[in-house]
DNA sequence: CTGTTAGCGCTTTCAT
DNA sequence: ATGAAAGCGCTAACAG
């Protein structure tokens, strides 16, 4: 019933062999051979069995993507981007949804193990374990969002060599998240702000010590005052911004402004903050991070940190299909540029004006 | 270097076909044998290769689910229903994101044909066409959002027996979108209002169509006349609904409240009332249709649609596990109940007071 | 209850 | 430039 490559082998005359390569576009086949194949392919409408074919190549064709959470609408810019390569080159993209749950993420290495999938791009952005990177050594992966972070971070029981040792043994796509947050500390200061509260994400993550690195660089180097207790840690989501910000309005500190971890944890405080009877500006200035297409359209339209999504998810795969064909052997980690969109949630003019 | 099955089978002292028992849970080996095997897997540090499994059984344990696009927060939420359930059952969700060109939606079926996929969930809801139906027929696939349209809309040149027939000769999960908007319709009419717009989404698409359709009709039922002029098309985007806000605004039409066809394009649509000096709902109430996770945090908080979402996933791929198994060879019509979330966005008191 | 064996449909040496 | 043929690793008759 299923017409089989031995079927259009017949049909146009030649060896399965033949018409193997004519679909395979080997160039030695001689030009009228590869007309007849063609044809009867045509004619006997024949599908290769992609099964068969995976089997025999050893490949599935299918690449994962871990993701914390497909909600944040961050994740499904990025997967576009992979996607859009991924298709080029006959990648399908398997979807791993772990909702946050990090410790599921290294059940879904199992896809590798079993050949369900050829390579992974794991977005999850835990501070990496030591199980974890022994669980993800020699597989073909691509880290996102996890960068370079020395040893000692990771209580390692036995330095031998005592050198300076980095775990970003494995390729990454990163953004400058430090510098980012500078700016948008830098940014913040020469609107008058002195004060400025943080609502990162969860201590555990990478993401939120980079970012939180950078709001203490941005801080000094200002001339401003870092004071721990003005650092709020959340969840990322919208929820958690307005429970901070609710805790933030009790605590008696009254920062002029909030840096938050992503544009989500934003507009949960902006809304806590309207409901408690601040203005945003005027009362209160309040940033985020990733620029989502919601951050436009919120009451005010929120100044925050844009970072190219779809071309993360692009330079990810990019990335991934050199590690699967064997041409990074070594870790290369590439860090794509954010910038500041000012819009007015914090004000356009200098405080006090 | 590898271990396969026949190592097992080796070290075990068995044959591959009890190691492929044992694997395969099958009850018919004796419990000192099984014991045997799962030691040697064990030993070996066996994993199957899920290639040749998936080769010789003809399946490639994936699933396809096509959606419009992932940006859409519907979308997500609804394709974790469908993994939760996909996965329990050893299967993978393989993403198609068509970006809203539906005219790719089709390619998608190669996955099917050429055995990368088992089955298919569309979610993609345009006015299926005869292509379309001819390109599904037979195929396991599971329909969302497209219920049934008489053959009179398909334009159909021939219809042989001139019988009612109906479209969805295919298994479809939907929720009741004419009765939803209809709640919407008295909920509006009961607060006051007469004169209520309605920013739909694409005139093609089968939502729109029956979200207009309860529109229509709860108006009817309500008493209010319908006017064409208060219907406006858009892309379902909070663009579309901001553009479509300032066309209202221009029109000179003066609605007392605006039903939006989803929560993006009502929040799109309160950027631009709000910038334009209404308050909400004191000057125009707005409602919309989803309950995205957003709708509570909008200001004000949007009265919405809940429909359930992760429900509909977990449905769809229960139907599709059925299709898959020859089970259900004729139609099979899930219908989910949605209801109204009333927040402010439409006040809480009759319009007036 | 377990083993033998014949493929699944394709790709890829190895010959020619 | 093409063909013959040997499998890839597993499952499922079938036989015992």
């Amino acid at each position: 019933m299923m017409t089989k490559m031995i079927d259009v082998a017949n049909f146009a005359g030649v060896s399965t062999a033949t018409v193997s390569r004519v679909l395979a576009n080997d160039p030695k086949v001689k030009e009228k051979t590869k007309q007849k194949v063609l044809k009867a392919v045509d004619e006997l409408n024949y599908i290769p069995n992609s099964l068969a074919r995976n089997f025999r190549k050893r490949s599935s064709k299918n690449i994962l993507v871990v993701v914390p959470t497909i909600a944040n609408p961050l994740y499904p810019t990025i997967i576009s981007g992979i996607q859009s390569v991924a298709r080029e080159h006959n990648y399908q993209v398997i979807l791993g949804d772990i909702s946050r749950n990090f410790e599921t993420e290294l059940a879904y290495l199992e896809l590798i193990r079993d050949k369900a999938a050829d390579g992974v791009i794991l977005l999850a952005a835990e501070l990496p374990t030591e199980e974890f990177i022994e669980a993800i050594k020699g597989l073909p992966v691509v880290l996102g969002y996890r960068n370079t972070v020395k040893e000692e971070n990771l209580h390692s029981t036995e330095d031998k060599r005592g050198e300076n040792k980095r775990i970003n043994i494995f390729p990454t796509v990163n953004i400058n998240n430090v510098k980012s947050v500078e700016c948008v500390i830098d940014h913040l200061v020469q609107l008058g702000h002195k004060k400025i509260a943080f609502f990162n994400g969860p201590k555990n993550s990478i993401v939120s010590i980079d970012r939180l690195k950078g709001y203490k660089q941005g801080l000094v180097k200002n001339g401003c005052s870092f004071e721990p207790e003005l650092i709020y840690y959340g969840d990322w989501t919208m929820n958690a911004g307005y429970e901070l910000a609710l805790e933030l309005l009790q605590s008696g500190n009254d920062p002029t402004a909030i840096f938050t971890v992503n544009d989500e944890t934003a507009v949960g405080a902006i809304k806590a903050l309207k409901e408690n009877g601040l203005r945003i500006p005027e009362d209160i200035a309040i940033v985020g991070f990733d620029n989502i297409e919601l951050a436009k359209f919120v009451d005010p339209p929120l100044t925050t940190i844009a970072q190219p999504k779809f071309e993360f998810g692009v330079h990810a795969m990019e990335l991934l299909l050199k590690v699967m064909n064997g041409e990074t052997i070594s870790q290369e980690n590439i860090v794509l540029e954010s910038h500041l969109i000012i819009r007015e949630s914090c004000g356009s003019k200098i405080k006090g004006d």
